[in-house]
DNA sequence: CCTCCACTGGGTACGGCGTACGCATTTATG
DNA sequence: CATAAATGCGTACGCCGTACCCAGTGGAGG
């Protein structure tokens, strides 16, 4: 950052060619710190952590990663790297995006701390970009690469605020470090006095719901999943929405 | 945090009875800080600067706010106050959601910082409460309470998903220090290296598409939104449907 | 009017963070 | 075998949020 030196930890090479022999790798590096950040959150995973979790001194870390961000950046391109798109694009669109839907929320729930990382054009890694390929090369020969990147836009906005509203409140907690009936017992009061104010009758709606809701956490996210991929199958040529239902069988 | 004593700085009093008067408000301090974190990020937004900039000691904020998580907490709920809907519901669904559209997208561009605080249920402030009241009011005569999450999820994915990829670039820009030209030309060679390496053909795409856009940042935003309106006028009943159309007289 | 004390602004200090720098050690290459 | 490059990592610096303390202020009770 100093000097005209930076580049891209996408480009910058892992290992040099002289001297001893590293004793720690970055793959294992990212390793540690995602094991760190699913259990106590990704402020818990320092540098100094970190490198504890693997045994090592703290300054070593920085012969394998230029600085914690970048670290951070290879942990978000791992985490991609869950998201099993292995055969897609398949034939049917509907499929392909439902599964790649179902992916992305399953890996968000197991790794809640990706929604403070924040994603941009130079940080794309390898994973990510894997990702894109396959993703939009769904809807690639049906549509303009324009109404591609709008569509996908809608999708992934969907999947990730959606997630999002699963993950805040458990994230709420853990970060408050109290137990769930503490905490409910601290929040409880507050929500209480809106609903008892009677000024916000559709907040009220919403919390009697959420006491009791009609649908699974699933379902709720199924339905708006449905929603959207109604929105695209809409966007399409009628030629490319027939495909789909045929692949299926329908 | 230590002890029992924790609520919700929604619930906390901002002055007790006694004593001498108060030299500042949270109200100021909030603001200084949105000013902070406007120029220079949230990150540059610290307890001694915004202090400095109003012309406190850095403890003297202790007395207004409990902690600087509260604080953003705040912040964020400030921002929500410069989302304008007055005289929403209006009768016209599908105007009123795109005038809400658009107001999020400039309150985020106006306030980029924004993408990186997390909201959650006890941290709904007065604004953002009324701000739900109000969005959901446009459809709450139509549809369930179920349904109308599942839409508002879609519409709200959509608009922050799209006014987070038009921030992502700058944001690395500002952080980076760099000028612009210097910031391009270290980027450069990566993209360049993924598009010559021939094995990202839609990546590739998405570049020169984004060099030579056949539609402008507004347009591709009205495009998708579009898109979403359409997807949940076909998730109303007819008669919904309908009136929409009538009250702008279609 | 005087006394009391809740409240004020803010200085000092502590533990923890990312990381610059330097040093002794190890090993592939000439 | 000498050299130079790369290693692990201890020390140290400047920043952060904030706990604790204290002197000063001004409304309430006598």
């Amino acid at each position: 950052m100093t000097d005209a030196e930076y580049v891209s930890i996408w480009m910058r090479p892992e290992r040099p060619a002289r001297g001893p022999r590293p004793a720690y790798s970055r793959a294992q590096i990212t390793e540690a710190a995602i094991r760190i950040a699913d259990a106590e959150g990704l402020e818990a995973a320092t540098m100094r952590r970190i490198a504890a979790e693997i045994g090592a001194g703290a300054m070593s870390l920085y012969r394998y990663v230029p600085s914690r961000d970048d670290l951070v950046m290879l942990m978000a391109d791992r985490l991609m790297g869950e998201i099993d798109v292995e055969g897609v694009p398949s034939g049917d669109w509907r499929a392909d995006l439902t599964r790649y839907a179902y992916e992305v929320r399953a890996m968000w729930l197991r790794h809640p701390w990706i929604a403070t990382v924040q994603r941009s054009l130079p940080s794309l890694g390898p994973n990510q970009l894997l990702l894109i390929e396959r993703l939009m090369g769904v809807l690639d020969a049906h549509v303009s690469i324009d109404e591609n990147l709008a569509l996908m836009a809608i999708l992934n906005g969907y999947v990730e605020g959606a997630v999002r509203e699963e993950i805040s409140s458990a994230e709420e907690l853990r970060r408050s470090g109290l137990s769930e009936p503490e905490w409910m017992a601290r929040s409880y009061p507050y929500i209480q006095q809106l609903v008892k104010s009677g000024k916000y009758p559709i907040f009220t709606k919403i919390v009697m719901e959420a006491r009791q809701p009609h649908l699974s956490r699933d379902d709720q996210f199924r339905y708006g999943l449905e929603r959207v991929l109604d929105c695209i199958a809409a966007a399409l040529p009628s030629t490319a929405r027939r495909e789909g239902r045929e692949a299926r069988g329908d």
